[in-house]
DNA sequence: TATTATAATAGAATTGTTCTAAGATAATAA
DNA sequence: TTATTATCTTAGAACAATTCTATTATAATA
């Protein structure tokens, strides 16, 4: 896995550091939508000396590669999700677990006319409000 | 329009303030999205000692009532809506402006049932991304 | 008019994120 | 393999948005 990692940044003008590798190690499939604390936390644990300044330094290098998203459904705090593909997501509003929702909608949502002549649309990512399955089986 | 905002708070538990006052008619029938600072900056104009807290205060009496929707549709600060009703946004990705767009999508976007096991539901906000006229012309 | 619950205020505190300046190191060229 | 250099890491300060705290003021009410 971590020469997976190597080979496709080597030599692509990202340096390779091994706070790096650890950080995209983590990122690596990983469908949990962590945030700049998450990754921090983690990545500590091999790297005691990492800096939340190097967390948010290698996110903003990898928003600009197109290789992550940032993800604004939690007001509170920005997640990151390693697929840069674009997609949706559901929000717990008890615990705030956020999961994926691969279906692009697009096609069903046309804009009004007087919206058309306000802006030109770019594209859209819904924010899904619900109750996950723990959190509704606890109460 | 005082008179309006008197009558629809007189009596209901909202202890009306000259601030509150001004406040709740820089609200009434804004479309433009403000942010506390819009409402701080607003507010001032008349009543010059008036705080951020009465402004943030007064936004979570308001929200807590259902007559205001918090937006957050720019990751760098929220914008308030004085429109409870549910409904989308559009945001221009070179100025910031947003626009609403009143059109319930909720019938067009089913949930795959994997989501649908993890999550029930409960509401939906898309964020559509544009650009307006103003800066597409102007490039 | 007096009482009281609630609001307004200044300013400190908090939180998430970005910036700065110095030293360290991966990439690369020799 | 070594030297060079551009880039990264780090600690900590700075920053911006928001929340909190303690005190004073005031609208609602009895």
């Amino acid at each position: 896995m971590v020469q997976k990692i190597i080979d496709r940044y080597k030599g692509k003008g990202f340096k390779l550091t091994p706070q790096r590798i650890a950080i995209l190690k983590f990122l690596e499939g990983n469908t949990g939508h962590p945030t700049a604390e998450d990754i921090f936390t983690e990545i500590k644990k091999k790297h005691p000396t990492v800096s939340f300044a190097t967390v948010y330094n290698t996110m903003q290098a990898l928003r600009d590669r197109g290789d992550l998203l940032e993800i604004t459904i939690d007001p509170e705090r920005k997640h990151f999700d390693p697929n840069p593909s674009p997609h949706h997501h559901i929000i717990c509003t008890e615990c705030g677990k956020i999961g994926d929702i691969f279906v692009d909608y697009s096609a069903a949502l046309a804009l009004p006319d007087k919206t058309l002549e306000e802006f030109t649309p770019t594209g859209n990512h819904i924010d899904f409000h619900g109750v996950c399955r723990d959190c509704s089986t606890k109460q």
